[in-house]
DNA sequence: TTGAAAGCGATACCAC
DNA sequence: GTGGTATCGCTTTCAA
């Protein structure tokens, strides 16, 4: 075991409350003393016990927001449940998680949300999947400054705000990974086709788009790129019927690249043309559905994302933060771009 | 926050103590009063607050193992890390870890390290990343049984043993994965060897040359196939050497699967007959020098596993069936098979 | 500026 | 069979 405050107490020939108090620099010991403490406890290299400081708070909880968007996306279910079962091992350590859920992608609903963790809730720490839009990064903006909130962006960022740092997934390079993946599948040969909504607030999905987009003409091909326009984000119906006219169109299609995990209907739709196995086809998150269609061979390759880093690391961090006023050690922690196929998906925990 | 053990006390009108015992089956508590304070903790949803039993745990330590060989190997060295900062962790839980390393593969010194282990330090339970040896699966076999000592593999596994679980890769698959890569990487044309050592009692080796093997073969393809024999494990020296002959032998081969991480001589042998991108090659294991190699367009895929997973989760199974007698849930713990290649390298935490 | 003491939740042990 | 009490490491409060 590791040494202890009472150790160093001893050691010290002082009491338990003037370590600690030297220790976290709380004023009330005499500078030579507080000296001599730390340099007793840095030699022993005195690491505080995390179940004595966790049972001892007990009495003063902290309080964390989290805010999410597109709840009704499968993966965003998935990350939503990880941070439930994360919020759950906190309370250990007397932190309380507010939720604050939406479905849609109205920038002043997200605002309204943050303002009453803030204002009815008074919490002191939040993470966020932000909306890509300029009053959500103003309001974000105001509170880093003005109320001293910690904030962290999670599965999305918004770089250019005053958030700590932001926990997910590269987007752009999920999409530069998706195009070499597509070369690979096709054989470098014929008409490709990404499938996107209008990703209006939503900066993985454009970014996305312009990695794959960027990696595809970065290198002198066979293949030819067009762009599938549907209607609304995460929509199953809209892509449905947006691939059945572009198999109709393009007969000799040979790769289908759908930019979010809620596009499966442009599985229904290969396998309803009996196309299923012919045109490839790559999608994102590491959902049930999707893997029974990598199962079935209908689609090629998921682009998986680390939903257990994602939904713990964020709070995980404000917790440090806020408790041993630790502060995250990098602006940026990007979580792994996951290659699933038939050959690697039941071998999972 | 949950309800805790003094809660139920008082709701059940009996002694912090008395709910202890009845909670865990210790006897001496009236069956009725039992029975009462059982419904009441499942009513209020009861968990016990881990801070509380890690700190109440302080006197009374537990003892864990670790008995790992080819510590040369750089990939058992990130894994071996891995284990030393959950040792780190678990201290908090008064559990103290004792490692016994080494670098043979030499089944009598590893029979000796677990002896060592169990009569002198007198373990509580074993992770081990076994030799496939029978010398060393009686042993196990032996404690499993006489002593009732609880034993986790992990890494490689010893699948007729009497150990609780494995945690680790499922090596056959990871070689179904290599092979299908192979297949999309080379176009599913021209000459594939495998590398290999003579992997005596390593099973994870044996396995993913099976794996590979098997689904090479199960599709018909103008693949031809053609196994490199070399003298050692994990011999950089060797494979440097083994991979020239294969060149002069065979120039037009189209690919090359190192079936271990030590087989790095084969990107020298590559780089040096200027065929580097040119003979497509997939090694194992996240390792720097892998990575590199992948970046300089001389690797095409690694197969990473989850070093993370399995230095931490055998030691939280042990911990977990010791401290609150929970068993393992599942006998196999398969770790992630990760595909990664020069688009998904860079953008890891 | 400092020390002493209470309390967080769970466990072990000793009286009764 | 049961209750009381000490203990683990740390924080906080109050008194000196």
């Amino acid at each position: 075991m590791a040494i202890t405050i009472n150790q160093i107490a001893e050691i010290c020939g002082v009491s338990r409350g003037t370590v600690d108090r030297a220790l976290h620099n709380k004023g009330n010991v005499r500078p030579a003393v507080a000296e001599q403490i730390k340099k007793v406890a840095a030699e022993y290299g005195y690491t505080p016990n995390r179940a004595g400081m966790a049972l001892s708070r007990a009495a003063h909880p902290i309080r964390l927001g989290i805010v999410l968007h597109s709840v009704q996306n499968a993966f965003v279910q998935a990350l939503l449940e990880v941070c439930r079962r994360e919020a759950q091992q906190l309370s250990v350590f007397s932190t309380d998680v507010i939720f604050r859920l939406s479905r849609s992608l109205d920038p002043v609903e997200q605002v309204r949300m943050v303002d009453d963790l803030v204002e009815n809730h008074k919490i002191d720490g939040l993470a966020i999947m932000p909306l890509n839009n300029y009053l959500v990064e103003n309001r974000l903006n105001d509170l880093a400054e003005k109320r001293k909130l910690p904030i962290i962006t999670f599965n999305t960022d918004l770089p250019d705000s005053r958030r700590l740092c932001y926990v997910g997934q590269d987007s752009a390079a999920a999409g530069r990974t998706a195009a070499a993946l597509m070369r690979l599948a096709t054989g470098g040969r014929g008409l490709v086709s990404p499938i996107v909504g209008p990703s209006e607030n939503h900066s993985a999905y454009t970014n996305r788009l312009r990695g794959f987009q960027t990696e595809l003409c970065s290198q002198p091909s066979d293949i030819q790129y067009l762009v599938t326009r549907v209607a609304n984000d995460d929509d199953d119906e809209c892509t449905y019927h947006a691939t059945l006219q572009l198999l109709r169109t393009h007969p000799d299609i040979a790769g289908i690249y759908a930019i979010t995990s809620g596009y499966e209907g442009a599985c229904r739709a290969l396998i309803e043309t009996g196309l299923a196995g012919k045109v490839h086809l790559i999608l994102h998150d590491e959902i049930p559905s999707n893997l029974q269609y990598v199962r079935d061979g209908v689609i090629d390759f998921v682009l998986g994302q680390d939903a257990e880093v994602q939904g713990t690391l964020p709070m995980q961090l404000l917790s440090d933060l806020i408790h041993m006023h630790r502060s995250p050690e990098k602006e940026l922690y990007h979580t792994d771009i996951r290659i699933l196929f038939r050959y690697n998906i039941d071998n999972l925990l």
